[in-house]
This record gives structure tokens, C-alpha cells and sequence, in this order.
DNA sequence: CTTGACCCTCACGTTACGTCATGGTCTACC
DNA sequence: GGTAGACCATGACGTAACGTGAGGGTCAAG
């Protein structure tokens, strides 16, 4: 092949070192985000290594789910810096990276909800405080979930409470959920030490009241607010979005106590 | 509206509550994936619990890549089992996961390249062996890459090597990789002890002959196997797959070890 | 020279929605 | 009861990112 040198490559060793199609290639080249360095003489796309490096990037970008109309953008701007962008990627990558270990939590309980049902326990548990009656509740739990550690943790510790008890700790809940509320319409970053603050009083309400409850397991929790589309109701009901606030701010407080 | 019951959606609560569009469920109903329990006098569409079960699970098989047709199918089968295909989503979700890290390794390996040329130089020390000239290697490597630890240990090492240790490091170079293209050839796992066995050879070889290689920094020098295009190319030159075959040889070895 | 692998351009098709048009429904408020 | 705004329905054209195949040229080993 006329031009063809030690050092450049074909489209077809391209597509098969980086593991895409050529169909791509001709369709990267097509829309001017990636083409070849050089043809031969006979008209085949020569790639050498600098093209092979853009490539790398542009994969890079698609995989942190870019246009590709976006991609050729940033690469073409004057001001582009290859380590400076690669740093930015990195940091984007570790993003998702947390996104997919959250939705891997998320199939996790509901994978548990299906086993143990612990988590609706607690659903119903908060969900019972719109219109509270201790006698309904210990019924309905106990013949659903009298089986797990964290109901028999529950009962022992509910056995004593009174009627002031109980509504204390609905008020407490209601207070709870109005500064989550307050704090989204104010604007607070649901990733800040404020709402952290207020995910951790949840938490603590949970502990003391119910059962031990980590951070770890209350982050546990807060998936499901957002996974289980029961939780979901119950938070959307309250305000448009609630569910991944509370889910997010929960999440900050049980990394800032790791 | 009528119809509309206290436990059922409209298609914009769903939505809200999914993260996902009307036009995504209208979509959904559309090609019978996932359609509304009820339709209200008026023809809304009515969506129930059970229906938001079945969008998760959707969502996740979406999340994992899957095309909606093979969704459908997969769900529609009638020995559909909602935990079994939980759990096994939850698999693959962590294989999804797994390959996020070794991308994120790769823009990383590639930053480091940009910034200390580190791994081009166990490159280029690899590449030269294919028509070795000692004195070829002593004057471009040094040029480029005098400033990194890894050049000085090697330079340190290879001062008092003679044309035979040379030789005997080719030859063993060459032995690994045969035994690399041998172990492929013959369907051998590279996730299996015996191909980690190589990858051990080889990094041994590497900690013996030029620097100290730890099996974490082994691996992520299999990293740039596949991530650069010129560590690439000198594998699928051998073999087609063979960088990833190394690359992935070498983790499992890195794995076990740690 | 032959053959098979690989290259080219051209062009229609696919998947999973996005966007908009037109018109009906619901609910709070006056 | 009427109004207004939010939300619902169906229909339909358009988009992004390739997939697929046709028809024909190029390369290199045998």
C-alpha cells in the first residue's frame, strides 16, 4: 500500500485495537470528530498514534455519555488541554462509578425487601403515623414481619411507650421532615453539613426509638427511599424531588461519619 | 377522575417518581413493556404498585444495556423469577462496575504517561526487544525519560548487563508471551490461576531484570495494555485479544495476591 | 494470476426516545 | 357555575448514533 508507513494504521486495526466498528470510524470521520491523519494512495484512512490518542479521549467522553456533537466541541477548543480534560474525565468517571454503586444498593434492597420485607416494616411504620393507632399497628406489623431482627428490636423497646410516647415521636418525625423540607426550599445543598445534620437526626430518631441503626445502614435506607416506590410516595407527596434529597443528604452524613 | 383510586399513579407521578419521561412511558406501553393496570373513564393511564416493581426492574435491565425487545422478552418468559433476576442483575451491575474501575485506571495510567512518561519507557523497553540494540536503548530512553525512578532503578540494574543478559532477557520476554499466546490458543481462562501463573512470571521478570514491581503496579501497567494504542498494537500484533488477555491474566494475578 | 481479507462510498434502516400539535380532563379558586 | 392552569390523551415528524448491505477497488500471500 502507497504512503502506508511502520506507524499508521487502517481502519480496520483501529476499530480492532479500541474495540469499536469501523462503521464508527467512518462515521467519527464523517462528522469531523475524528479522521485520519492520512490516506493512501488509494484512498484508506491512515490513523498514526497522535489520532489513536484523541480516540482514546473521545471513548472516554462517549462513556461519560457526551453527544458526540458535544465531544468535538470541547476537542476543538482552542484552550483544550489533553492532562487538564483526562483530570476532568477521571472525576466525572468516579461520579458515575458512585451512581452505579447507588443503583447497585438499590436492586440489593430490593432484593432484601423481597426476602425479609425489613425495609417495608419501616415504610409502614412511618406511613402508620398519618393517622397513628398502636393497637392496628402491632396487629398488622406482627403478622407481616414478626420474624425479623429489627421488629423484635422494635417491639422490645415500643413495649413501654405510651400514647404521649408515640405522638412525641411522630411530632418528631413531622419536625424531621419539616426541616428537609425547609432546607430544600431554602436551597441547601443536600451534599452540605446542614442537611447533613438534619439526615443525622433522622438517624438518631431511628436508633433511639426503634432499632440500632447505622450510618451505613441508614445510607441502606435512604436507597430505598429512592428505589422503593412506596418510600418515593411518601416523599414526592410532601414536595416534588424529596425522596433524592433526603437519599442524598442521608448519604453525605454516612460518608462524613466514614 | 374517575376510577382513580388513593394507591394508583397518572403517568406524570410515575415519571417524577422514576426520573424517567412521559413520552419514555407512553414509549413503554406502546411496545408492550410495561403498560398502565388500569386506564380511568376518561383514559388515563393508571399505574399500581406492582406496575412500578415491574419499571424498576425495566430501569435496571436498561441500566445493564439490555434492548428493551430483549427485556420484554426476558420478563415476559413464564419462568420469570422477580429475585432470581434481581440477584443476578446485581451481578452484573458489580461486572459493570468492575469495568468503570479499569476505565477509570486507564485515563489514569494516561495522565500519569502525559505527566512522567513512566509507562512509555517499560514500553519502549519491551518494543526495542523485537530488534534489540542496547546502545539504541541507553541514548533514546535516557533522552526522554532520564528524570523517573523507575528509569534510574533500571538504569542502575542494566548498567553491568552484558549482551547475554540481554539476550536471556529477550528470550525470557519472548518465553512469557508465548506462553501468554499458548495459554489463549488453547481456550485457557485468564481469569484461572494458571494464566495468573504468567502474568506472575512476568511481572517477576520485570522486578528481577529492571525494577521493583509490585503486583498492584503490575496491574496497572496491564492497564495500559489495553489503554494505549501502542502498548496495544505490540500485543494484537501477536495475537488478536491479546492485550486484554494479558491485561485481565495480570489482574487476576494482582487479585490473588492481595 | 487468483483468492480472500480488507478498503472505499453510498444509502436505507433501526432503536429509543424528543418534540410539538391538537384537543380533552381535572381541580382549585372566584 | 365559570375560569385557568396543570396534566392527560393520541398522532406524527425528527434526531442521534450507528447497523447493515450493496457494489466495487486494493493488497498480499500462494
Amino acid at each position: 500500500m502507497a504512503n502506508r508507513t511502520l506507524d499508521s494504521y487502517t481502519v480496520g486495526e483501529v476499530a480492532r485495537l479500541a474495540g469499536i466498528t469501523v462503521r464508527t470510524l467512518h462515521h467519527y470521520d464523517e462528522i469531523g470528530l475524528l479522521g485520519p491523519s492520512a490516506r493512501s494512495d488509494s484512498g484508506y484512512r491512515l490513523y498514526d498514534d497522535t489520532d489513536l490518542e484523541r480516540l482514546q479521549q473521545v471513548l472516554v467522553y462517549r462513556e461519560l455519555g457526551l453527544a458526540l456533537d458535544d465531544i468535538r466541541a470541547a476537542m476543538g477548543d482552542p484552550g483544550f488541554d489533553r492532562v487538564a480534560a483526562l483530570r476532568k474525565q477521571r472525576t466525572q468517571l468516579a461520579g458515575q462509578a458512585r451512581r452505579l454503586k447507588r443503583v447497585i444498593a438499590a436492586v440489593e434492597a430490593a432484593i432484601r425487601a423481597e426476602e425479609t420485607g425489613m425495609r417495608l416494616t419501616k415504610e409502614e411504620m412511618f406511613e402508620v403515623f398519618g393517622d397513628f393507632d398502636p393497637t392496628q399497628f402491632d396487629g398488622e406489623v406482627k403478622e407481616r414481619w414478626g420474624d425479623s431482627d429489627g421488629y423484635r428490636e422494635s417491639a422490645r423497646r415500643t413495649a413501654a411507650y405510651t400514647q404521649e410516647d408515640w405522638m412525641a415521636i411522630k411530632a418528631e418525625g413531622e419536625a424531621i421532615n419539616r426541616r428537609f423540607l425547609d432546607a430544600m426550599a431554602s436551597g441547601v445543598d443536600p451534599t452540605s453539613d446542614q442537611a447533613a445534620d438534619i439526615a443525622e437526626a433522622a438517624r438518631l430518631q431511628i436508633d433511639q426509638r426503634f432499632y440500632p441503626c447505622s450510618p451505613e445502614m441508614h445510607a441502606n435506607l435512604g436507597e430505598m427511599y429512592v428505589a422503593d416506590p412506596r418510600f418515593a410516595k411518601t416523599y414526592e407527596g410532601m414536595a416534588p424531588g424529596m425522596a433524592e434529597y433526603v437519599r442524598t443528604a442521608i448519604a453525605t452524613n454516612a460518608a462524613r461519619t466514614s
